[in-house]
RNA sequence: GGAGAGGUGACCGAGUGGUUGAAGGUGCUGCUCUCGAAAAGCAGUGUGCGGGCAACCGUACCGAGGGUUCGAAUCCCUCCCUCUCCGCCA
């Protein structure tokens, strides 16, 4: 959540903003809230100073009757106070919750994702002189996705996945693993983006995939409706990406600014209902309920936060140039980068057989918002805590770089020619 | 699934109704000592919220929420979580 010393501050901002991410919030009726709140905490807060004075007096003896009488009056005054702050507090709490993160300046004001703003367009369009497929398509004749038999077994939208395709997965994490467990390579990135930031390398991380609804509530990212599974019987729900058990795993502690910036490569299935896609996207394993995902997680402290953020972005160029693909950068508009956040990129990988860009990355700047409700604190060195700052971006969506990799390395006889640094990782079939 | 134990500060760990925001230890910070470091000694060191220009004052927090009481970390109720043993199991 937002800082409620900052929208006091700046309550015509915070209005204007949210209405710009899209979410109609009443900052007016937040401050009545907020006033109210705090006018009745003075009272409750001096009852229970009296009720402390008088405990103070009769300590280690027996109270007077007209003590007790008076404890008696303090005590129902109290609960009455007490009953009128807590509804108070309901509503404002609510109100305060409901308010999105502000966006950077730099942050395209747009209403809807049509909106965002291709920042930049990276590689050559590889060019055919025969039809490109797609990726499906390609993957038909060596049988690499069976649908048809995932859907008897579990439903729409799910595959199983086969053979070399396989191969080629567990080709990328490994090679991936690899690179961002580099500290030269993310020194150069670093460098190369004149950021000032450590060079420490990701360390690679498996996480839970199943969380529980209170850490997810406070990590802000919770959707149930559209997108997040829940496991009634437990009452847990399914990770719709590894940043969701990854963001919530300090979860109310406090840590040493040593042991900043903390980097995270989490590799979890991820999981998502699609509801609201129905029609959309059908064909191939573009849009799955099931799909793995390796993903980058940062905490830092707040003064190098954006700078993580740019570099997780410079890391997920890197890593599609490396892969060869063609791609743009979209900078997300103020309706498309979602609540928490203050500023997200998504990178759209060419995809010759769509003839279209489609998403395959997204990284997500969430300044100090996710972590005042998460309760994740960095002790400074001169004893001050204060929040830290989170940022999460995909380093692979699995099978969407997949299909980008067929669709962009196919041959004329439906052959694919991966890219040359998987070659060290590709498991022969 | 059966039986039991337990959740206290950055960490470990005392504490069963009233000088407990909380002993003791660790860690951290400062000082002394030292050429420097280590060791040792001394001192300091929680967070949130509210008020105040500030020094500071007040208040809350011992898993969460209720209750009993003049007064609750301590007693009662409900829930959550963790651990141990047995069973089952990749």
């Amino acid at each position: 959540m937002l800082d409620i010393q900052f929208i006091r501050d700046n309550p015509e901002q915070v209005a204007e903003k949210s209405r710009q991410k899209g979410y109609d919030v009443d900052v007016r009726q937040l401050l009545g809230f907020d006033v109210e709140r705090r006018e009745l905490l003075i009272q409750v807060e001096e009852a229970r100073r009296q009720r402390n004075e008088l405990t103070e007096q009769t300590k280690g003896q027996k109270p007077s009757d007209e003590q007790i009488t008076a404890g008696r009056e303090l005590r129902d005054k109290l609960a009455d106070l007490e009953h009128k702050l807590a509804a108070i507090d309901k509503e404002f709490t609510a109100l305060l919750k409901a308010v999105p993160n502000m966006p950077t300046d730099d942050v395209p004001v747009g209403a809807t994702e049509a909106e965002n703003v291709v920042a930049k367009t990276v590689g050559d369009k590889p060019q055919f002189d025969f039809q490109p497929k797609q990726h499906y398509e390609l993957a038909a004749p060596h049988d690499w996705i069976d649908k048809e038999r995932a859907a008897k077994v579990s439903g729409s939208r799910f595959a199983y996945l086969k053979g070399d395709l396989v191969r080629l997965q567990f080709a990328i994490i490994q090679w991936v693993m690899q690179t961002l467990g580099d500290e030269k390579v993310i020194q150069k990135l670093i460098e190369d983006n004149n950021l000032q930031l450590s060079p420490k390398p990701f360390t690679p991380i498996l996480p839970p995939a199943m969380l529980r609804t209170e850490p997810y509530e406070a990590s802000a990212r919770l959707n149930a409706e559209e997108v997040t599974y829940k496991i009634e019987q437990d009452d847990l729900w399914l990770n719709a990406s590894a940043e969701h058990t990854l963001c919530t795993m300090y979860w109310n502690e406090t840590l040493p600014e040593a042991m900043f910036p903390i980097r995270y490569l989490g590799y979890s299935t991820s999981f998502r209902r699609e509801a609201g896609t129905y029609g959309k996207d059908t064909e191939g394993i573009l849009r799955m309920h099931q799909f793995d995902k390796l993903e980058m997680e940062v905490f830092s402290t707040g003064e190098t936060g954006l700078q993580e953020h740019l570099l997780l972005v410079a890391i997920q160029e890197y890593l599609v140039q490396q892969l060869g693909l063609p791609y743009q950068v979209l900078q997300k508009c103020t309706a498309d980068i979602g609540k928490p956040n203050a500023r997200g990129i998504d990178i759209e990988c060419w995809l010759p057989g769509q003839g279209q860009y489609r998403e395959t990355h997204t990284a997500d700047y969430m300044t100090d918002y996710q972590a005042r409700d998460l309760k994740i604190r960095v002790k400074r060195g001169d004893g001050q805590t204060e929040l830290v700052h989170t940022n999460d971006a995909t380093a692979f969506a699995l099978g969407r770089v997949m299909i980008a990799i067929l669709e962009n390395c196919q041959t004329a006889d439906g052959g694919v020619i991966y890219p040359e640094v998987l070659a060290p990782y590709l498991v022969k079939g």
